[in-house]
DNA sequence: CGGCTAACTTTTTTT
DNA sequence: AAGTTAGCCG
């Protein structure tokens, strides 16, 4: 973008007064606020120190000043200092220079130092708060009844950074300035919300959304017996409203017990976070507030001429009010898209674009009720919208206004009109209009997805612009963009055994990563020759789970892995064991070198024993902290990301996957046990004690009723999808697994199913691959395992769960019951068994091993596995597998397996007859499996190499 | 058509 | 935990 459009320049242009922006996605709005940015400090009487611009990510903060630099007066030295910052780093700014008194502001006895530490992994102050809740319960015996009400402690702190994101605040003896208001609620706007929920619907016909809501009132639950009727709730029979006195009676509830409890977990975690010299993100905030709201010559001082906001969807609360503290003028400009709103679970209130008017006015009338902070006028509001759209095709842009109004399920109402009168429509100004917009659906989606991937490259009908021209899309092109990191993480592994060049970006449970498990394996294995970690190493290096019981209970481990054991047992520091073991295993790839970072990062800070290592791995796979992985540049490679983790960027083509049945609606936060809710006010579980005098917790009927006036929907969802589609510049494909959910449905798009048909690629160096693993050759057998030659995703679905308990439970029964005959069947599989045993005459054998070298087209290859049970006779022999009726699905897998028992056995017995079948324990019934030809068994041998 | 109930589904995102 | 859906009944 070289010149800008009327819309942008005017807003360019004018620098002076309030100004909302309505910039759409692709409006190019960092130019726009780069270039307004760049005018305002050319002006003769204006520094860059006057001028405040909040972006949410350090990353947005960097581009900024990046393009700034390029279009103005000032170099990046002059502007190193330049407040161009989020809001979090503003407040740390402002705490460490003015910040030292700032917590006795709030009763507190202690001060913020250069030495006071901001805590950003959330993990981290989890235990620490954990430690302080720990303290807190043993010196206020008086509360116990609360936290016996408190399933999981931790939500507290939700709750207290709830409260921060609100700017409600405790003092030592109350709560700061009118904070008390929100705990308290205000009953006429729940009245409201509680009246308009519980209309009539249809004329009259049909009872209102509320009654209809309050049909479970009661079940699974235990209330106290003065507790109403669910009749006295929602009217008799037939009735069409709940009655109307049902509000009062439910909002009206003593919350002073409730309140104390809440201030006195917050001002005590304030002051013991202090003393543990840390903040957390939202005490940042917190503080940085009391102190500007407190401190009018300080306010003064820090004031801006200039505020500009970016992205503003994303402020919470409390920002929009720092920023009027913020601000010396009315040189307010905020810019932002509410569609585009998706991070309430970080606060983010979209009320503030959205209601921005309203707000104003009410968060001005509060910071001035005692003293005039804001002292500018709030009035002329001057709205900008940014239309022209410098991304997309406008087909791209049309279709993903439906997802704004698409209803996410049959009970699911959006008032279309009223959404579409707020919708700013963009224009495109593509130079072609090409754009593919199509659904596919295959129950194996991730294969379906590959193989559109694969239909998609090189393909002239999904030709992309570059520099005004179209040419054939690359990998590279495409970005497939998911809800849920797991769905990335399993098509990024099914891509990898294809060698289809993809990679991940963004934020990864690290501990989860192979490489953290393996390094956890030789761990324990270093520290006591654990079996969990020898299990991991065995099975990482091919055997199958028979070879490694095998190994486990022998205890001889191969030879090769006991001397890497020695060599790693001879170095001396863990990040040297975690170095060595990545190396061995060739994990050379984003993930190893963010967890050595991580490790060796923590190891410096203190010494880190092998056990605190294995504890720390441990606790990390536990609480799935994140950490960043970034697909390296440059690389020809199809990008994962999650929704989230797009937004802001454009991809080519657009691959939309995971477009399956419905999360759960938004949880708002805290579940059960203690949640605040403005207006509405505080939420809880309760704890009584019975007649005899013990502690009970019963629900809160108030609460339940509470509970369904606040009605979440499915806004956000809608706005997500309109994220992850507005990132589209070409072409769009939605992808569903088996069950498509609501939206895609509703879409106006044909839904095709893809018969998943996925190449094998040539080459996997692209793919951001690091599973490619050379392990110590194992001393056992070599060769393939019958295992090896089933797809791992139907072995494992087999073995999972209730496969894997009864499999070996009953296996172990046969073997018992065959080699010492007096075992009593416990279960119905294990009575099938016996049945199915006692009917057999001749020799059984059971867990026959079956080493047995095996000449496969002229090449030898070795054969390793267990049979389950062999019956001999004299002119046949009979190979059975045990199997639950789990398995029924997977008899093709396991023929695979029979198969090659079926040729060692041939090999064994040339004079007898041999046949296989599947034992199915759940039915007591046996199934006659056809063997593969010996070629058929080479081909998927040689297949494997 | 509307009320009611039981069964079923899903469980994330990151400054 | 809180939403949807199917199926029954009036």
């Amino acid at each position: 973008m070289t010149a800008s459009n009327d819309q942008q320049q005017d807003l360019i242009d004018s620098k002076r007064g309030i100004h909302v922006v309505d910039a759409g996605a692709g409006t190019g709005k960092t130019f726009t606020v780069t270039r307004r940015y760049a005018e305002i400090v050319d002006q003769d009487d204006v520094e860059p120190e006057d001028v405040l611009l909040v972006t949410f990510t350090n990353n947005a903060a960097t581009e900024m000043k990046d393009r700034i630099v390029a279009h103005c007066d000032y170099g990046m030295r002059e502007l190193s200092d330049a407040p161009i910052q989020t809001f979090h780093s503003l407040c740390h700014d402002i705490l460490m220079e003015h910040g030292f008194e700032a917590p006795t502001l709030l009763g507190i006895d202690d001060r913020i130092t250069g030495s006071t530490r901001v805590l950003e992994d959330e993990n981290v102050e989890k235990s620490q708060f954990r430690e302080f809740i720990r303290r807190f319960s043993d010196d206020h015996p008086e509360y116990d009844d609360f936290f016996r009400a408190v399933t999981e402690p931790v939500e507290l702190l939700g709750l207290l950074n709830q409260l921060a994101a609100k700017g409600v605040f405790p003092t030592a003896d109350g709560w700061y300035r009118n904070g008390e208001r929100h705990l308290d609620g205000d009953f006429d706007a729940f009245r409201e919300v509680f009246d308009e929920l519980n209309q009539p619907r249809n004329d009259g016909n049909k009872q209102s959304e509320l009654r209809s809501k309050l049909g479970g009132y009661g079940n699974d639950t235990c209330y106290l017996p003065d507790a109403p009727e669910e009749d006295e709730i929602r009217g008799g029979w037939g009735e069409k409203q709940v009655p109307a006195a049902v509000a009062r009676l439910a909002f009206d509830e003593r919350r002073a017990d409730l309140k104390n409890f809440v201030h006195d977990v917050y001002h005590e975690y304030l002051a013991f976070a202090l003393s543990r010299n840390y903040l957390n993100f939202s005490f940042l905030q917190l503080f940085a507030f009391v102190l500007l709201c407190d401190d009018h010559r300080l306010r003064d001082d820090v004031a801006f001429e200039y505020v500009m906001i970016d992205e503003f969807q994303d402020s919470s609360e409390i920002q929009f009010k720092l920023a009027l503290l913020l601000a010396d003028t009315n040189n307010v400009c905020v810019v932002g898209d509410w569609k585009q709103s998706i991070y309430s679970f970080q606060y983010a209130a979209v009320e503030n674009i959205t209601e921005f008017e309203s707000r104003l006015d009410r968060f001005v009338d509060e910071l001035n009720g005692d003293h005039e902070r804001v002292s500018w006028a709030t009035r002329p509001i001057i709205d900008i919208e940014l239309v022209e759209n410098y991304r997309s095709t406008q087909a791209i842009l049309d279709f993903s206004e439906h997802s704004l109004v698409t209803p996410a399920a049959s009970t699911d109402d959006v008032d279309e009109a009223t959404v579409r009168d707020r919708i700013v429509s963009l224009s495109s100004n593509a130079a072609c209009e090409h754009s593919q917009i199509e659904a596919i659906q295959h129950e194996d989606e991730h294969e379906a997805v590959l193989t559109k991937i694969q239909e998609i490259v090189g393909n002239d009908a999904y030709q992309v612009e570059e520099d005004g021209d179209l040419r054939l899309p690359e990998y590279g092109d495409i970005a497939v963009l998911t809800r849920t990191r797991d769905f990335g993480r399993e098509l990024l592994s099914v891509a990898e055994t294809y060698g289809l060049p993809m990679a991940y970006d963004g934020g990864i449970e690290l501990f989860r990563s192979d490489p953290a498990k393996l390094l956890l394996a030789w761990l324990r294995i270093l520290e006591s020759d654990a079996e969990r970690g020898w299990a991991v190493v065995l099975e990482e290096a091919g055997y199958t789970l028979d070879e490694v019981e095998h190994v486990l209970d022998s205890e001889e481990y191969p030879a090769n892995m006991q001397a890497f054991k020695s060599e790693l047992a001879a170095l001396e520091t863990v990040g040297g064991v975690a170095r060595r073991v990545f190396s061995q295993y060739d994990y050379d790839g984003a993930d190893a070198d963010v967890l050595l970072t991580t490790i060796q990062s923590v190891h410096s800070a203190t010494t880190l024993t092998r056990g605190d290592l294995i504890r720390f791995v441990e606790r990390g796979i536990e609480d799935g902290s994140t950490h960043e992985v970034h697909a390296s540049a440059g690389m020809n490679s199809v990008t994962v990301q999650t929704i989230h983790a797009a937004k802001g960027l454009e991809h080519p083509i657009v691959v939309l996957a995971n477009m399956n049945s419905h999360r759960f609606p938004p949880s708002g936060g805290n579940g059960n046990a203690i949640t605040f809710d403005d207006p509405i006010g505080l939420r809880q579980r309760k704890l009584y004690a019975d007649d005899h005098g013990y502690p009970h917790v019963h629900d809160n009927w108030r609460s339940d009723v509470l509970r369904k006036c606040l009605p979440r929907g499915y806004d956000e969802e809608r706005r997500l999808l309109y994220v992850a589609m507005t990132r589209a510049e070409s072409h769009l494909v939605f992808a569903a697994g088996e069950s498509p959910n609501a939206f895609i449905e509703a879409l106006p798009v044909d839904i095709e199913d893809l018969e998943p048909d996925v190449r094998e690629g040539d080459s996997s160096e692209t793919t951001q691959g690091h599973l490619q693993i050379s392990v110590p050759t194992p001393d056992g057998p070599v060769g393939h395992s019958p295992h090896t030659l089933m797809r791992d995703d139907v072995f494992e679905e087999v073995d999972d769960g209730r496969g894997t308990a009864f499999g070996t439970k009953t296996h172990e029964f046969a073997e018992r019951y065959v080699l010492e005959g007096d075992v009593e069947p416990s279960n119905d599989h294990e009575r099938h068994v016996k049945s199915f045993l006692d009917s057999l005459d001749g020799e059984l054998r059971v867990e026959e091993d079956a080493y047995l070298p095996l000449t496969v087209d002229g090449e030898r290859v070795t054969i390793s596995g267990i049979v389950d049970l062999v019956h001999i006779r004299p002119d046949t022999v009979e190979i059975i597998d045990f199997k639950t009726d789990l398995g029924r699905h997977a008899e093709d897998e396991y023929r695979k397996q029979l198969s090659v028992y079926y040729h060692v056995l041939n090999d064994w017995f040339p004079d007898r007859d041999v046949t296989t079948g599947i034992f199915y324990t759940a039915e007591g019934r046996c199934v006659d499996i056809d063997p593969l030809s010996l070629s058929k068994v080479a081909e998927l041998i040689s297949e494997i190499h």
